[in-house]
Formats: structure tokens, C-alpha cells, sequence
DNA sequence: GTTGCTATGTAACTTTTGTTACATTAGTTA
DNA sequence: TAACTAATGTAACAAAAGTTACATAGCAAC
């Protein structure tokens, strides 16, 4: 069964001999929504394949303040997971399901004995950084260039692509959590939104009509 | 004379064998100050191995507007250029020296090769995805924490950290480049930094008195 | 010196974002 | 249905950041 999860997501980026590898020592583990898959100052004892579902990446400061950072989505990895179990260092992120998602484990021990050994694995390892290093260069671009009311609809489309759906079904005080504002602004930008319409409202869901 | 550069900085990184190996390959250049290294969209033929000096990284946006992203001292890697050259992509961001600098130009056939060679290669390699990663999440929490005030005064003191130097020769204009923002936004905050007696400021030069 | 250029200082005003306070609405539970 | 709770709407105001416009100061070339 996880052969088979694997195989759809992986078998054109991993050899067959990893592949087997991944089989034999990774741990499945299926997560709830809203699970925490890791938090922040966690040792990472592995780093999670991500085989299906979507999950938020989170930075914390001290002061608790929160901001979104990207989405992983099936055929991720959390590059900072990966520097963590390898570095034996803390992880400087908080990573939560948004849906239900299924990811594999794999264990530290293996993570540079395949560097050495699997082509693949290098490919995808430094892929996952370049993928990452950009999303946050993307994420950087948002909050230097883009006004709010910009990057609320942005992030409206982002998480509506990363979902799969077209309405979302959050909160107002969600979003403004995630993009680190108050209600307020957001409820008023939200509106704002609405008014030239691009998206409609309800109790706890929001349509996106233009893309 | 570039091992004995080399050796300064990196024969705590790298095992013999591959200092050998980057004096043979690698290519020494100096840079002048203000001298651009990589440009938005370059293809990059290597990876440059800072020798001493200093980087300033710089991220640009369709409309031409900039962004400081971080500082490269010696021992650092560009990531990003090492994710261009491996993948033969495009580079996204801007390189200049801030003053004169020394680099070794290291090929980008060898970086795959050394991967499997070297142990250390790969630490190296590692790590410095992971400093970058954690840099991007630090201007990451001062875009989305920090109010502009608390941004210029940092800027100041990382600045000065990487110069090496207690006061800076610079101008109002060029620190709000950097930042993205106007000249009289950075003379006004500037101004009150000198009110609450942490900067003294002088034509083309700014001291800093605390730290 | 005088001229000219660049850098800095600053006032006045606008826009954007954040805050406080309270009203209304939709759904949930007693 | 009434009572309660969570979510949303909105006004009024405050703070932060951006803009325009112009004055002044420092420095260099003549």
C-alpha cells in the first residue's frame, strides 16, 4: 500500500533501488487535520516525505507573533527538517497539517549515506533547497513589495490552489494569524475584495470567483 | 598565495584531498568594490567561495524594485548560485561586493562529483543551504515583526558587523534602496536615532555609538 | 570667493495599516 | 424558542509609512 503511494508521487524521481530503501526503513503515518507535524525548537530525528494532503509553514518569533511562510504539497519535503536531523540542530519552523495528509519518515541514518550512493537522491535533496530558498525569496517579495490588500488576495489563491479547491472554509481571524495583522484589517480588506468582485463571502467560507 | 588564502579559511572545512583538488580547478578573482558578481538572471558556471571581503545580496522584483536580502562574509557560499549551477536555472538575485573582495570560482562539473568524493563537501554544502535558509527566515521575521525604525537601527549594526568598521560611508538614499523605501523615511528615522543618542550622523557617514 | 552638485533637514499632507469599541448575524445548544 | 457563542460588519480614531515640495548645508571645481 505505501509501495503503491510511493510509486505514484516518486517513481520518476527516485531510482529503484531507493525506492526499495525508502520502503523498507521509511514509517508511514497518516495526519489529521490540524495535526502538528512539528514544532518549533523539535530535534528531527528524520525528515517527512510528503505524499499527500498540504502543510502550512510557519515561523514564530520570540514574542509569539506568527507568520505563514509556504505550503508543502505532495512530492515536498520540509527542507528544514532536513537540515535539522542532519545538523542534529532545533528546527526553527512549526509545520501543520491543513488537511488530512499521509507523509513517510525517514530516518536520519540514511540521509547521507544516500547522498553518497543515489544520484536521485542528491537531484532531489538539493532540489527540495532550491524549491524552498525560492518560496521564501517569494514570500520575501510579498512583504517588501506588496501592499495588503495584494497579498491577502494573493494568499486567498495560493491556499485555494494548495487545497484544491475553490472556496475555503477559514475564519477571518485565521487568515489574519497566518499573515500576522488583526481581524479588523482583514475583515475590511476582505469586503474590499468583495465589492470589486473577486471573491464572495460567508460564515466561514470564502468563494474565489477570479483567478 | 590562494592556498594560503584557502588554508585561512577552509582547512577546518575541507579534508586535503579536495583543497588539492579546488587549488587545481578553482579560479581566484578579485573583486573592486561595488563590482557585480552575479546578476538577476545570470546562468551561473559555479559557485564562488567568498575568501574574504563582503557580499551584499540583493533581490529585485519585475518593477525593478529592490530588496536587501543578507550579507555574505568569508567562508560563505552563494546558495543561490549554487542552485543555478547545478540546474542550469536562472539566477534570482542581484551579488555586489560592498568592498573589495576575494573569491575562488569553483566549477560547476566538479559540484555533483565532489558531492559523492567528499564528506566535507557535502557538510559544506548542507550548511550553507542552512545558514541561507535561516538568514531568509531572519529577514523574514524583521519584514513581517519589525517596524521601520527597529529595521534601519539593525540594518545599521548588522552592516557595521559585516564592514567591520563602527561607522559606515553611506548615504540616506542608498540605505533606503537597501530597504525599499524613501530617502525621507530613512532621514527622518535616522534623525531620531540620533535624538535618542545611538547614531551620530555626518555627511556620507553614519557612527554608531551603541550597540 | 562663486557656482554647481549632492546630501541632508524638515514641514505638510496623504495613504495605509492598526486599534478600539460596539452592533449585527448565523449557527448551536439548552 | 430563548440564550449563548463565534463570526462578521463597520465607524471612528491613532499610528506608521509614504509623498511632495522646498530649504539649507557641505564639498569640489572653477
Amino acid at each position: 500500500m505505501i509501495r503503491e503511494k510511493l510509486d505514484n508521487y516518486y517513481s520518476f524521481v527516485f531510482e529503484k533501488e531507493l525506492l526499495d530503501e525508502i520502503e523498507q526503513v521509511g514509517v508511514y503515518k497518516k495526519l489529521r487535520e490540524n495535526e502538528l507535524l512539528v514544532d518549533l525548537g523539535d530535534k528531527m530525528k528524520g525528515v517527512p516525505l510528503l505524499l499527500d494532503g498540504a502543510i502550512k509553514i510557519v515561523r514564530e518569533d520570540k514574542k509569539g507573533e506568527e507568520i505563514l511562510l509556504y505550503f508543502l504539497e505532495r512530492g515536498d519535503t520540509c527542507a528544514s527538517s532536513f537540515a535539522s536531523a542532519i545538523s542534529n540542530g532545533k528546527c526553527g519552523i512549526r509545520a501543520i497539517a491543513e488537511k488530512e495528509s499521509e507523509i513517510i519518515f525517514l530516518p536520519k541514518e540514511k540521509l547521507d549515506e544516500w547522498l553518497v550512493k543515489y544520484k536521485s537522491w542528491r537531484n532531489f535533496v538539493i532540489d527540495s533547497y532550491n524549491i524552498r530558498l525560492n518560496e521564501m525569496m517569494e514570500t520575501i517579495d510579498t512583504l517588501a513589495f506588496m501592499r495588503m490588500d495584494e497579498r491577502l488576495y494573493k494568499y486567498l489563491k495560493d491556499k485555494a490552489q494548495i487545497m484544491r479547491e475553490t472556496s475555503l472554509n477559514t475564519t477571518h481571524q485565521d487568515i489574519a494569524y497566518d499573515m500576522h495583522t488583526s481581524r479588523v484589517v482583514i475583515s475590511r480588506l476582505l469586503k474590499q475584495l468583495e465589492n470589486e468582485g473577486k471573491i464572495k463571502l460567508n460564515r466561514n467560507k470564502i468563494e474565489i470567483l477570479e483567478f
